[in-house]
RNA sequence: GGCGCGGUGCCCAAGUGGACUAAGGGAGGGGUUUGCAAAACCUCGAUUCGUCGGUUCGAAUCCGACCCGCGCCUCCA
């Protein structure tokens, strides 16, 4: 039985779907005005972990991520740049497909932009206008709280004792109650904006993600995640403006994954401690690595980014990597082992159940390695059988079908220059000319490569530069 | 002020009343193996789970107080 950590209901509670073997799943989606940096992949890992396990579990999962594309930011940037908001959106947008390309992140089955929903949004701000949950001022549309009950069910917020900021009063935009929020800003001198039956201006920051969830996923769905940061207010006005819309429940199971933090800190680019994917690309980090490490702390646990971590990452990473390599390069007697077998069954009960248990990472991922280790000690023994390594293998890539960390069967590849070396380094070893096969052992590892003699011939692997 | 999170060995991190004389990964010490390495295997590392009290036959796990670190409160994953 899978469960959640439900935001709504504050608990661990058990996952039903609304319809059997289905998954209706909602993730935020970037601002696309900037390049995503390493806290928002988190977050996105998070569901893509989460999304890649339904699958694994035998779910159908229609998965919907917006991208918005106008916005203050937005706006701003183009007009910083001199371009057209859908020129400087388009940028970002191909940027972050890339990015989440070399994560290894599957895609969703739609990524609605709020440009082309324009209509949608203006059809739930006009009944929210109707049913008197929101008022016309000065051209711009405001939800009115206060004419939903419900308001703060999800974060727990009793708005009578909630302190009002400054940023609130300095709103340029009229409201009647200062936490009230916008639905539709009349359009503003310089900023794009849509001719519409509630006039010129362009949506709020929330109305976009009630509106395109709907289109895809229909009134209610199962699931919908974001950072924790967005609970309030972001999705806590996604439930006012679609639960008083549409009279229905919005959202069954609410995830929220916490933050990244860089060195104990808050990531900030005042502090030079803001990395975007980009960035730790051009530090030679093995995005593969990235991801196992943003993947390895439970989503619900801060994470705290550190280089010295990406290294433990990576040499974690690396022992499943060449287990994966010894099963493959190595000869094993004809035959299969009962034990083995019922290793893997044990094994893949405790990485689900681990899992299940509200993507319980830190539980699930022990068993996999505990297995590594007594595999290799079965195969010292010589008690591990040709069919067991197919097994083995087979158990170990459908594990990655949900980890997606593993490398793929060609993907690293050395030059023929490089790989003369090596011949010559074997042919020095079996003259026993030990000085000269060192000497190319050594040159290698300066350029990042590490050589291995085993029974079965030499192993190379490319390792992190040396900086 | 409101809401919330966390403090477990050198580092990361599970475990939330009894099989814990506390998983797993990384680093380190010792050994097996190896031409030497690497990998792999064996082995050693917390009488102890922020502190102090309490409940209990029994607590890292429950209760109370306190200390420390952190997040959100209309830009934010």
């Amino acid at each position: 039985m899978i469960q959640f950590f439900n935001t709504l209901s504050g608990k661990v509670q058990p996952f039903h779907p609304l319809k059997k073997n289905q998954v209706k799943l909602y993730t935020c989606g970037p601002t696309v005005y900037d390049y995503a940096h390493i806290g928002n992949f988190r977050a996105y890992l998070f569901e893509d972990l989460l999304k890649r396990f339904l699958l694994f579990q035998g779910y159908r999962v229609l998965h919907v991520m917006n991208l918005t594309d106008v916005d203050d930011k937005t706006i701003k940037g183009a007009r910083a740049e001199g371009i057209s908001l859908k020129e400087f959106t388009q940028k970002y947008t191909d940027a972050f497909f890339q990015d989440i390309d070399t994560l290894n992140i599957h895609r969703a089955d739609y990524y609605p932009r709020a440009t082309q929903h324009i209509s949608s949004m203006v059809r739930i701000i006009k009944g929210l206008l109707q049913k008197g949950y929101a008022y016309e001022k000065d051209g711009s549309v405001y939800y009115d709280i206060s004419k939903f009950k419900d308001y703060g069910k999800l974060s727990k917020i009793k708005m009578h004792k909630l302190k009002t900021g400054t940023r609130i009063e300095s709103d340029e935009y009229e409201k009647e109650s200062a936490h009230d929020f916008a639905l539709w800003k009349y359009k503003k001198e310089g900023e794009p904006y849509w001719e519409t039956e509630i006039g010129p201006g362009r949506p709020g920051w929330h109305i976009e993600c009630s509106a395109m969830s709907s289109q895809y996923l229909g009134d209610t769905f199962d699931i919908h995640c974001g950072g924790v940061d967005n609970i309030f207010p972001h999705h806590e006005n996604e439930i006012a403006q679609s639960e008083a819309y549409s009279g229905k429940e919005f959202v069954r199971y609410w995830l929220h994954c916490h933050h990244l933090i860089v060195n104990g800190e808050k990531m900030s680019k005042s502090k030079g401690n803001f990395y975007t994917l980009r960035d730790l690309l051009e530090r030679d980090v093995n995005p593969r690595v990235l991801r196992f490490l943003l993947l390895s702390t439970h989503y619900r646990k801060i994470l705290n980014f550190t280089f010295e971590a990406l290294d433990q990452a990576s040499t974690s990473l690396q022992r499943i990597t060449d287990f994966i390599y010894n099963l493959g390069h190595q000869s094993f007697p004809s035959g299969e082992s009962k034990d083995i077998s019922q290793l893997i069954q044990n094994t893949k009960q405790k990485f689900i159940s681990g899992l299940s248990n509200d993507l319980n990472i830190s539980q699930a991922l022990p068993p996999i390695f505990e297995m590594i280790r007594k595999v290799n000690r079965l195969i010292k023994q010589k008690k591990v059988y040709q069919k067991d390594t197919q097994n083995l293998r087979t158990f170990i890539h459908s594990v990655d079908n949900v980890l997606a960390v593993l490398p793929q069967e060609k993907e690293e590849s050395l030059s023929s220059e490089l790989m003369e070396k090596i011949k010559l380094r074997q042919k020095a070893r079996k003259e026993k000319n030990y000085e000269l096969a060192d000497r190319i052992r050594d040159e290698l590892y300066q350029k990042g490569i590490i050589l291995e003699d085993t029974k079965n011939g030499v192993r190379w692997k490319i390792i992190k530069k040396k900086k």
